[in-house]
RNA sequence: GACCCCGUAGCUCAAUUGGGAGAGCAACGGACUUCUAAUCCGUAGGUUGCAGGUUCGAUUCCUGCCGGGGUCGCCA
């Protein structure tokens, strides 16, 4: 299926026949070139341990190597570069290949994982505020590119729906009476609430004591309180839930997973750690020490299990999660989609589960994979930590509102789409009210997830209204205005994509091969992605595509073109464009609209 | 103070695990007048924060600085 598969295998058999003790870590890899269909630069690092020129050796392997059949030129440049140049029967025979596959040449896990994504995790009775953005919207594709592949994966959202506040909360809900408050956590305006249960905390000695006292029933399963308790959650799950379909993820109410689902294991946690010997007792708190973390004077920094108090804490509900993805769930991979500033305690969460066997995690440091070993027996389980950084305003500040309060959600998807909307009234008058609005949805959501998924996730990032809305440069709306283009084609050539690719693809403009080389990267592109975690790579795929075929419509006219037989071909080359734009787009959670 | 992350063109960002530094805006210079819809081509712009080290080769790896952000036991 890889164009340069055939390639590497020979190379690498002609090396081993020329070299054959060097055999082993050497970088066969065909990579894209700008100077090159492909580039191959394993002469390099086999020159290195061969104690002979790059050049030389490039030169070597050129002459014991026949891939006439495949390409028409090989040469060596630069340092000691391959670079190939593929003939067009061969890259012709590929595309066919992968339009003919269902999979549009991606290639499935060879050794399926069983996943847990972590992601999203607001809290009960809050507002979504932009900091749940990037991991609801990065968690969200790293899901589609999961199962994309192959893998079994289960979402979890990890909801806070329990500890000390909720004794205010549901005071609060008593003072307010459950229908006055299930009127007021509808609306969605879930800081109100919260802020006036806080409010009355801070300043009534006697709120503050019914609130104490109501932790005490909810944590002691008092029957009157858990009801009360549920309906907090069940408010704010139906909440959520209107979030996530506005924004078009595939979390729903079973997928909540709050930290009160873990209670009946937080003891045992304990016990287990203790029977490992792994608990010891610092300051009045059951914690555990961990090899190489320190606190701010140098001294060991404990994992606490278990407060002074009695009471248990997050690290503790962490712990009792992993031991429930694994041992219930069959977890062999676990992503954490989770802010950069919890590296810390999720890689002490990560020692304390090693250290106790929960995870067996493999020597192997080499991302989930395709190449990877199937699994024998009890698969070992891997914790990854998909970090990601800030939301920032154009001051380069986390972004704030006016008010200088963090930016509901809600209101910004609301405002994303108003803008597209707009946007398109301008640019596309003729498009029907409701179709319009159907689009804005598209665009306005698709510009905000984009924009997030695009950067590198380990860095911050700056939100920036125009430039995400733009028609140009890395924005979804420039990918889905590509796809919308090859549509109105097909509408007009009153052809349908199905019919269009039998057709026997021609690369005789440049534009057209430019094309095709980068329809055939579809497949190592997503792997990349998928191996890093790093959904931004496939963006910069996409734009790249977008790009080519953008290049491919200015200068090879297809409905016009000189003869059927070339509108044929390049009707095929739309219809495999635009089902790689559509496919990559919708694993980044985004869809592709039709028109525009 | 210790540790973690970041630093690339004026701005916003890429760079496929160590391989020939790129894109979009903005700037400048041309072409096009709509057939397929909201154009295309070109120019310029860089000591990749600084200084060393490893290497045939470093934006990438190592060490030390500078600058920005973050974390560092009883919230989650």
């Amino acid at each position: 299926m890889n164009v340069s598969g055939v390639v590497v295998e020979r190379i690498n058999a002609v090396v081993a026949r020329l070299y054959p003790d060097a055999v082993g870590d050497l970088d066969s890899a065909a990579r894209p070139s700008d100077r090159a269909d492909a580039q191959i630069n394993i002469a390099l690092g086999l020159a290195n341990k061969v104690g002979k020129k790059p050049r030389d050796v490039a030169q070597h392997i050129i002459e014991q190597l026949d891939v006439r059949d495949v390409c028409t030129k090989v040469e060596v440049a630069g340092p000691g570069f391959l670079n190939l140049t593929f003939a067009d029967p061969h890259l012709t025979a590929a595309l066919g290949a992968v339009s003919r596959d269902q999979s549009l040449g991606v290639q499935q896990a060879a050794s399926p994982q069983h996943v847990v994504i972590d992601y999203s995790a607001p809290n009960v009775a809050k507002e979504m505020h932009v900091g749940h953005l990037r991991s609801t919207v990065i968690g969200d594709a790293l899901v589609r590119m999961c199962e994309r592949v192959g893998h079994r994966v289960d979402r979890e959202n990890h909801i806070g729906d329990w500890g000390t506040p909720f004794g205010m909360l549901i005071e609060h809900l008593v003072d307010l009476g459950e229908v006055g408050a299930a009127r007021e956590l509808s609306v969605g305006d879930l800081d109100g609430f919260y802020k006036q249960a806080r409010e009355k905390f801070d300043g009534s000695e006697s709120f503050q004591q019914r609130a104490r006292a109501r932790v005490v029933a909810l944590q002691g399963g008092d029957a009157e309180t858990l009801r009360l308790w549920g309906l907090l959650v069940a408010e704010s799950a139906r909440y959520f839930a209107t979030v996530y379909e506005k924004l078009g993820v595939k979390l729903t109410n079973d997928d909540l997973r709050g930290e009160s689902a873990y209670n009946p294991l937080l003891a045992e946690v304990v016990e287990r750690l203790k029977a490992l010997s792994l608990l010891t007792v610092d300051d009045g708190a059951e914690v555990v020490f961990v090899d190489g973390f320190t606190n701010r004077d140098n001294e060991p920094l404990p994992l606490i299990i278990r407060k002074k108090d009695g009471g248990y804490n997050y690290a503790t509900s962490d712990l009792a999660c992993v031991i429930d993805r694994v041992e219930r769930i069959g977890a062999t991979l676990m992503l954490y989609v989770v802010g950069a500033p919890q590296a810390q305690h999720l890689s002490m969460i990560e020692a304390v589960a090693t250290k106790a066997g929960w995870l067996n995690p493999p020597a192997r440091k080499a991302p989930p994979a395709r190449k990877a070993p199937p699994a024998h027996g009890a698969s070992p389980a891997r914790m990854v930590h998909v970090a990601f950084g800030s939301v920032l305003g154009s001051d380069r500040k986390m972004l704030k509102s006016r008010a200088g309060e963090a930016v509901k959600l809600i209101e910004l998807l609301d405002e994303a789409v108003e803008r597209a909307d707009a946007s398109i009234a301008q640019k596309n008058p003729e498009l029907s009210v409701d179709e319009r609005r159907k689009v804005a949805r598209m665009i306005g959501i698709g510009a905000v997830k984009y924009a997030d998924l695009a950067n590198d996730r380990i860095k911050d990032y700056v939100f920036d209204w125009e430039r995400m809305l733009s028609f140009d440069g890395n924005t979804a709306p420039y990918l889905q205005y590509a796809h919308a283009r090859i549509c109105s084609i097909f509408r007009r050539a009153g052809v349908s994509r199905e019919s269009a690719r039998a057709a026997q693809i021609t690369l005789a403009h440049a534009n057209e091969r430019s094309l095709a080389l980068w329809l055939l990267n579809y497949d190592s592109a997503v792997w990349d992605a998928l191996e890093r975690y790093s959904p931004h790579r496939l963006c910069t795929y996409l734009y790249e595509l977008a790009t080519r075929y953008t290049a491919f419509y200015e200068h090879c006219p297809v409905l016009k073109a000189e003869s059927d037989a070339i509108r044929d071909s390049r009707l095929a080359l739309c219809d495999l464009t635009a089902r790689v734009l559509s496919d990559g787009l919708m694993m980044l959670g985004i869809e592709s609209p039709e028109q525009m």
